[in-house]
DNA sequence: GCCCAGGTATAAA
DNA sequence: TTTATACATGGG
């Protein structure tokens, strides 16, 4: 593969697959997407990542994508600091970072996943971008709200998303019809943001959580679901996430990423629970 | 069949 | 304001 190459400063596994973006796919150690219409492979090999792109498209679009700005060296120093769990969370997977996701997409993806599980949230993005999206040659670019705006929650029952389809179809009307301004929530107030989000339907204070932070990478927001909350009680029962500051979204990452592949750590919890009921 | 899945809308207490 | 239930779909 020819292209852009850099030193392995972050990890594609651990990146691309630890539930905030959901249409990265791994085949034979490359991992392949489509970003704002943007195509890329990417592999790693001999501690360097190979990038399917020019010098020129890597500088002016993949570097941001990939947040290649921000020190995450020193952003786990900090974190590490706070707790030794914390410390023991990122030290497992320190290879993540936050991607810069095109808004309308993570506010998509989030919505379809409500109630719903990864796999699953994967197979329903896939075929909402192969029923509505621009073909690029190489796979689907994800659908714009301009052409989901037309759809009724019929047009949607190929992508099997069920009663969501109806919330995507909101989003779409919203945000073409400028009621909600996506651009905005790159530096509207937080409190402010989330109540604008909300205004979607389908659109709780948990999708708003995951939307401003993996859509506008507003990394003071701390997504919380039932699984997090579980965490948060096992592992940092001193600890809020307003307590992990600038970078709560960034250690909610490291915490769900580590808690997810580490089930044995609610053992406990979950005998416990058995036992009570 | 039952339970659960990176929740939310709605109705009822 | 807080708590209960339905919701579409599919895998275990």
């Amino acid at each position: 593969m020819s292209g852009y190459r850099m030193p392995a400063v972050f990890h594609l596994g651990e990146t691309l697959d630890c539930g905030q973006a959901f249409r990265w796919e791994e085949q034979g150690g490359v991992w392949k997407g489509i970003v704002r219409g943007k195509a890329l492979s990417i592999e790693e090999r001999d501690d360097q990542l190979l990038f399917d792109c020019s010098e020129e498209e890597f500088q002016s679009f993949w570097q941001d994508y990939f947040d290649l700005q921000t020190d995450y060296e020193a952003v786990k120093a900090e974190l590490s600091a706070m707790s030794t769990i914390l410390k023991d969370a990122a030290a497992f997977a320190p290879g993540i970072r936050i991607l810069r996701q095109d808004p309308w997409e993570a506010l998509c993806s989030f919505i379809i996943s409500q109630n719903n599980n990864i796999p699953r949230i994967k197979g329903i993005i896939a075929r909402f971008c192969a029923l509505l999206g621009k073909d690029t040659g190489v796979g689907f670019d994800f659908p714009t709200p301009e052409r989901v705006a037309l759809c009724t929650p019929e047009d949607l029952a190929p992508i099997r998303s069920g009663f969501r389809a109806k919330y995507l179809i909101s989003a779409a009307r919203l945000v073409t019809e400028g009621a909600v301004s996506l651009p905005s929530l790159y530096t509207l107030p937080l409190p402010e943001a989330r109540v604008e989000l909300m205004r979607i339907q389908g659109v709780g204070p948990k999708v708003a959580e995951c939307v401003l932070l993996y859509g506008f990478h507003r990394t003071e927001c701390f997504p919380m679901d039932v699984w997090m909350k579980r965490a948060m009680n096992t592992l940092f029962p001193e600890n809020k996430p307003e307590d992990f500051g600038i970078h709560a979204g960034i250690a909610q990452q490291y915490i769900f990423h580590y808690s997810r592949m580490n089930p044995a750590l609610f053992q406990e919890e979950d005998n416990k629970q058995k036992g009570t009921v």
